[in-house]
DNA sequence: TGGACTAGCTGGTAATGACCACTTAACCAC
DNA sequence: GTGGTTAAGTGGTCATTACCAGCTAGTCCA
């Protein structure tokens, strides 16, 4: 006989027990600066080892909700630090955090051979053919940024309108379809004026303002899947990242 | 009798692991997405145990030097992403990053009431003194940014300008004469247009389009320190920053 | 009164041992 | 050949035990 499958259901102690203290911060039973419990006490408290507790002391710290401060103890991060570092999110996650309703206009989706500069991004060959997805962002509704992607995925990898429709995100699909996980990217930001078509497209002036971003996302196993260049209204967004060190 | 004392002489076991572990990938003696010998191989190696091994690579995976696959083994992350999060600098070492000579001109260091909008930031009560330091950024020579920073310092905290002459960076003055150790900061980034003294100040027309950045930065105990206001010219900076989920 | 010491907290590092979950490739039966 | 099984490798989780290092408050002595 074989062993049991049983896969996922056994989720992790120290996940477990940080979900716990993640509620007991988000409840506000732990006021923002001051101390939880000593590891020791969490010990006895919830009777798992101190190892354990460690892990789940670090993941939360990773995560923005507390900071450690050698020999005075644990403590709960301020209300304001506790978002956690800038995350690699998708536009629509993006925009939902800010508390503005995502939406978008699909204008293509094709599959093409893009120009050299992606192509050398994306580590393929001259001449490789890509997904290009042109888009214009919305929120609330109105313009707020153009946005065309570019994905390595091989002839056989299609994705279709009603995919994005289905899905919501790029990134969903990617993940469910083809198992691409996006974990970790590049980004730059730089500022570029509007010109006429893109004014157009945004409902703005030509010449006015915008915000260009450049991010070359990377899945699991490091390799880059895709570059994506998003102008945005430099009336209608600011970026907000975290900082650490 | 106490203690003998020699703080810091002991690395730490995995600190030291790590930096050999480093060497190697940085010599190019482990050729990136290629995998390291297994935990249980360093182990003998190094002859170290396991949880010291372990935490040597979470160490150089957070550095972004490492990734693991489960199941497969843990793989040096290719040369571009080997540069780790974007992290918390002082601008001088931003520049520094850049391959840019890094200059200044401090137009004034002073003590002031700042706008109440800065004081909320900095969670001081109404009407109280800050060290306010302006100054004219440089890179290689040529300006490149204004920069407005509020320091929130008690009245017998000084900073002068030779202070400022002799350590070279802001943060390098607050960590040695202050104790105040700069770790994490909430930066936004935004469009604006040059107004005729910031023009003049630039050296670019007025009107021209600028990257505004504003950073509050706290310290070890995650109280805000510094709110810190630049605009950069929008023809000699980029902005970049790593993500990861 | 004031300063040095110290005890008892805190988190930080480390070794040992065990078992689970995922991946891969070799194997074997069909 | 094809397809499922299996074994051996990988990283992931967890308990136990021990000692080190930084901080703080109380104590004791000058």
């Amino acid at each position: 006989m074989s062993r049991v499958v049983l896969p996922h259901t056994a989720i992790p102690k120290y996940y477990q027990l940080a979900t716990i203290l993640q509620g007991k911060i988000e409840a506000g039973e732990w006021a923002p600066r001051s101390p939880i419990p000593s590891e020791r006490q969490l010990e006895t408290i919830y009777n798992v080892s101190r190892p354990t507790i460690r892990q789940s002391i670090e993941y939360l710290i990773t995560q923005g909700l507390l900071y450690r401060e050698h020999g005075r103890g644990t403590f709960v991060s301020p209300e304001k630090l506790q978002k956690g570092l800038r995350e690699l999110t998708s536009f629509s996650e993006d925009l939902l955090a800010r508390g503005m309703r995502p939406g978008q206009v699909i204008r293509s989706i094709e599959r093409t051979v893009p120009p050299d500069s992606v192509l050398q991004r994306l580590e393929l060959p001259p001449g490789s053919p890509v997904t290009r997805i042109d888009r214009i962002r919305l929120g609330d509704g109105a313009p707020i940024g153009l946005q065309v992607s570019y994905i390595s995925l091989s002839p056989s990898q299609e994705i279709t309108v009603q995919d994005m429709e289905r899905a919501g995100s790029l990134y969903r699909i990617l993940e469910e379809k083809f198992n691409l996980i996006p974990t970790e990217a590049d980004e730059t930001l730089e500022v570029a004026l509007a010109n006429r078509e893109e004014a157009s497209l945004l409902e703005i002036n030509e010449g006015s303002p915008l915000l260009l971003s450049e991010r070359l996302t990377f899945s699991q196993d490091r390799r880059p899947v895709e570059f994506v260049r998003i102008l945005y209204r430099g009336d209608r967004y600011r970026y907000y990242t975290r900082l650490k060190r």
